[in-house]
DNA sequence: ACCGTCAAGTTCCATATGGAACTAAACTGG
DNA sequence: CCAGTTTAGTTCCATATGGAACTTGACGGT
């Protein structure tokens, strides 16, 4: 009961002098890092916080560009021809949300549809020229600020992240997308 | 220009059997993947979302309790006589919404406060033993999720993806927090 | 001891958000 | 080829969200 489950990481295995770049942390992190028997969650949460919020942040100032509205054109930008049903399975954002997103690009020329021929209910995307010196703006910061965060690792390391994470998302379709209320009996 | 940045780990060399997986994946998911310069960015967030998502609405149904209030209860649960401030900043959520959510726990009774002795303007918070209740009932619900998420991983793995997160977490400190308006030229 | 600055939490308010109901098109099968 | 069901996208509306201003207490310098 009071002996609770840590993270495969012990904080004592680490290096001491990690230790003066840990009272940069709050200590309450510092527990939920280390004394937490859902490290993933947290450790996920708080590293892609620190990515998010600082790149939206500054693609709101700069373009007035909303959240969901640049993942919709990040989307597009990455791969055109898709449509919002594809933007809401990868993204998870509910697609009203998106459909409004959209609709905001549209109106600002930044992006462009038309009826896809094959199916008259969806529309095929693609970015305009102003839509596309957007995206093109954007991502040397985005990748910017993915250098900074990741350059604590080798490259080794770095290739060995992006290898464990590709494992978990292919796995993904296989993970419970509803708890129901199993379990917790027994 | 057409020539984009890739993940270190390419499509090609991942082996065959794999790409049966794939294709319950929306193909712009894979392309995210990769052929995504971010790449860092679109697992954290794929991740955290197949995890948050299915926990949080579990929760909601359950006991009806909202993200931010979970999230509080959660931090208490972790480590008892922590402030408000530091649920904030080790969580990222805006200090209003935590105050409402704080608010809804002690109405509720989950969570009990005390003014700090040793800053008027701060509170110690404890779960009450409802608090805790719930506390303990998710825990498992959590790791169990957690777990099924990671068994594509062994132990090895496990380990490995722990602590190069760990190391990112520790450097945190150290990444930029804001981005003005620097770097695009030149 | 006093004044300016900063920090913890709260309140106000305009707006973003997401569930649910809706429209229109596409499959399904008798 | 016509009901019944599913899917893409939109609209409605109640509510959650987060920026900014506010209150009260701490802290630093003179």
């Amino acid at each position: 009961m009071s002996e609770m489950a840590r993270a495969p990481t012990s904080l004592s295995k680490l290096d001491p002098g990690r230790e003066t770049a840990l009272r940069e942390l709050d200590p309450l992190t510092v527990t939920k890092l280390w004394d937490n028997p859902c490290w993933l969650s947290f450790r996920l949460n708080f590293i892609a916080f620190r990515f998010n919020d600082p790149v939206y942040r500054w693609i709101e100032t700069r373009y007035g560009l909303v959240r969901p509205e640049f993942v919709a054109l990040y989307a597009v930008g990455l791969k055109g021809g898709v449509a919002a049903k594809n933007i809401v399975s990868s993204s998870g954002l509910p697609k009203n949300t998106l459909s409004r997103a959209i609709q905001k690009l549209l109106q600002r020329r930044l992006l462009k549809r038309e009826t896809d021929p094959d199916d008259l209910r969806s529309y095929v995307l693609a970015l305009t020229p102003a839509g596309r010196a957007i995206f093109d703006e954007t991502m040397p910061m985005m990748v910017g600020q993915q250098s900074a965060m990741l350059s604590v690792l080798s490259e080794a390391e770095q290739k060995q992240l992006c290898e464990l994470m590709d494992k978990m998302v292919i796995a993904s379709p296989t993970w419970p997308a509803d708890l129901e209320t199993e379990g917790t009996s027994t």
